[in-house]
DNA sequence: AGCTCTTCCTGAAAGC
DNA sequence: TGCTTTCAGGAAGAGC
């Protein structure tokens, strides 16, 4: 599924060769998943591709209308969440369609870029410059730009979970199920440890811990575990380096314990019980010496 | 504030 | 063998 280094993965493959290229023609298929199909098919067509980019796990197109007509407001972004299934690719004409593509920019070179999602549970939409910074302002920060002392703020001072905390989009933007457990279990904290009961030294290695689990997984162009592929349609790797994720009865590679799988915040979290402990329950004053 | 449950959707895997 | 059921999960919304 894609996450954050998925998706910087298709950012990156899509930005080496759309910019520049105008937006001819739109077709979609099923469209429930597409807030406002009507406004491609208007807006898009005749557009300039100006950038890529990306925004938490959306997929950002940036995106400049030509001519007279749009002198106010020229500038629109083209948004793209790929969900579970999503894909974004750059094919011919001429090739065979995947079973699910919705999607069809062609493109003036000849080109045309797709969007294929089994299970549709992507998003697309369109967002004029003018409100860019409203949708902005309701994601989190960048997990890989954002500094130590506003990590520990943002997480240590909250009493949900862990787990949940690193989910919520609105809290840190990019992180899902996988890149989560496996930050986690690289920090070396239980998932279901509330986010005000970490220590300074929890926080500063589970900063670390994102930080370091990301830039590998961009490096070898994220996980493949279904359907994940890139712009040119390419798996990636580091589904071969998990230590926790889907690994449930597997020994841990740091000790030997067997992997295990609880449910924090409604998903699927696997941990090691022996490097991450369980949090203790809150006991009362019992145990001191009652004479 | 934060938790659980539900909804969306399809295909893989488990169950019978 | 073949049909039916269950499950997974990102995000949003409801209800507690």
């Amino acid at each position: 599924m894609p996450e954050l280094p998925e998706v910087e993965t298709v950012v990156r493959g899509l930005r080496a060769s759309l910019p520049g290229c105008r937006i001819v023609d739109v077709r979609l298929g099923k469209t429930d998943f597409i807030e406002n199909p009507v406004s491609l098919v208007e807006h898009l067509p005749g557009t300039r591709i100006a950038g890529i980019s990306r925004l938490g796990k959306f997929v950002c197109v940036e995106l400049i209308r030509e001519g007279p007509a749009f002198n106010s407001d020229p500038r629109i972004f083209l948004l793209i969440h790929l969900g579970m299934t999503g894909q974004l690719t750059t094919r011919n004409p001429a090739d065979a369609v995947a079973p699910h593509t919705h999607g069809f920019f062609s493109l003036d070179d000849g080109r045309e870029l797709r969007y294929t999602d089994i299970r549709r549970f992507g998003r697309i939409f369109l967002v004029p410059e003018s409100l860019l910074p409203a949708f902005r302002g309701r994601l989190g920060a960048e997990p890989l730009d954002i500094g130590e002392a506003e990590f520990n703020a943002r997480l240590g001072s909250r009493r949900a979970r862990i787990k949940a905390l690193l989910l919520d989009q609105s809290v840190l933007r990019g992180l899902g199920n996988i890149y989560a457990d496996e930050s986690l279990f690289r920090a070396r904290i239980h998932p279901a440890r509330l986010g005000s009961r970490l220590t300074p030294r929890q926080l500063r290695a589970l900063y670390r811990a994102i930080r370091q689990t990301l830039a590998t997984a961009i490096r070898l162009r994220g996980s493949s575990i279904s359907d994940y592929v890139d712009s040119n349609g390419n798996r990636g790797e580091f589904q071969l380096r998990h230590r926790v994720y889907q690994r449930e009865g597997k020994p841990c590679v740091r000790c030997g314990a067997t992997i295990r799988r609880v449910v924090v915040a409604g998903r699927s979290s696997f941990f090691c019980p022996h490097c991450q402990t369980v949090p203790r329950k809150r006991r009362t004053r019992s145990l001191a010496p009652t004479k």
